[in-house]
DNA sequence: TGCCGGGTGGCACTCGGTGTCACTAACGTC
DNA sequence: GACGTTAGTGACACCGAGTGCCACCCGGCA
């Protein structure tokens, strides 16, 4: 079992390298197989789809979400808690941050991993959708859960987008920036360009 | 030129009609074509992908969104000037509901088209966050334009998903119902489930 | 008649993705 | 030591989406 995880980092570093050098269009699944030393066929054991050569393992990002949002104390707005559980998913450790990056700037900017993210991104409205639905006793269904799920997740693609392109800010911070905007009703809409 | 037309429209028709019976992925070009009385070659002269065969001409309808957005008054509130483009540009006539229904049900569904949907949505977005950017000063690429394209396009999904699934409310409605919850900061989130 | 341009179909090709089979290297059992 | 088992792999054939290229037909026009 070792040797699976060692081959799947390596498709995994293969694939973000010759992406992001080439664009993700341009470069074949051959191609990536040869940087990582592995047969075509081989590839599509480790990795479902071209794209999910990008997302690592999501699906356990999904959980750890899904379970933070599960323990959140009653007393904290709704709001609060999602942008907590997503800040706390998303806490990077210094060094990882380079290859988080990599990884955004190719999920945001290429259209057809753009495409792909609203297929991983169903979970992760899934999951939030029945934590609004649980906090306030409607079905998961009804307008309120699926909205907030929608739109706290813009608020947040939307701080990961601000994040990047800036480069200075935080992570945790632009989320919050997010947040604040969504849970106030937009703020921000109502102060003129220019005044103290 | 009308002879374009006519057999645009026998493909979108072919291609809806097949998809909604067999589903998305099960259907092939050539079938479609066959059901269209065309070639496969001449398909994708029509049609640029697959996908494309579901959403009519999309840019159309974003040029509209973006005519209405550019001629609303400055004494209106943003998100009520977004809120009223996206009800007027959805403002279908009773006899069209079906198909529209029938589009929306399997853009929504097939995770395909989901995935395709959010390449469609990039203009939409785009669009939005000028007219935010317009009225606030900023630039297209702030965090609020974005946040406020995002969000109300995420608004606007759920209503059309609430709208689809439910069956007997008014698309206008649940437009406004989804931006009302939006402008307020989800004013429905402090509203305990059950309390006279 | 010949020319031209739009619309079309056929064909070959690339590439993503899948199913199948054979091979190899462990590993334990008799 | 011979044997079956299992995980991992590679090779091959296949399908479907999409593209480039060429030949064809047909209506208009000099």
């Amino acid at each position: 079992m070792d040797v699976r995880a060692d081959t799947r980092a390596r498709i995994e570093q293969a694939a973000l390298e010759l992406f992001t050098r080439t664009g993700f269009e341009q470069v074949t699944i051959d191609e990536i197989a040869d940087a990582a030393g592995i047969s075509r066929r081989t590839f599509f054991r480790y990795v479902a789809t071209k794209a999910d050569a990008v997302w690592g393992d999501f699906g356990s990002h999904v959980a750890r979400l899904e379970r933070l949002l599960a323990v959140t104390r009653v007393d904290q707005p709704v709001l609060a808690s999602i942008c907590a559980a997503y800040v706390e998913v998303n806490d990077y450790a210094a060094g990882d941050l380079p290859i988080l990056r990599q990884r955004l700037a190719l999920i945001l900017g290429e259209p057809a991993l753009q495409a792909h993210s609203q297929v991983r991104y169903a979970d992760v409205d899934r999951v939030v959708a029945e934590h609004v639905a649980r906090r306030t006793g409607q079905t998961p269904g009804a307008l309120l859960p699926r909205l907030v799920a929608t739109s706290t997740r813009a608020a947040a693609t939307t701080a990961f987008e601000v994040w990047l392109a800036d480069g200075t800010t935080t992570l945790a911070d632009d989320l919050h920036a997010a947040f604040d905007q969504l849970a106030l009703g937009f703020p921000g809409l109502r102060t003129p360009p220019s005044r103290p």
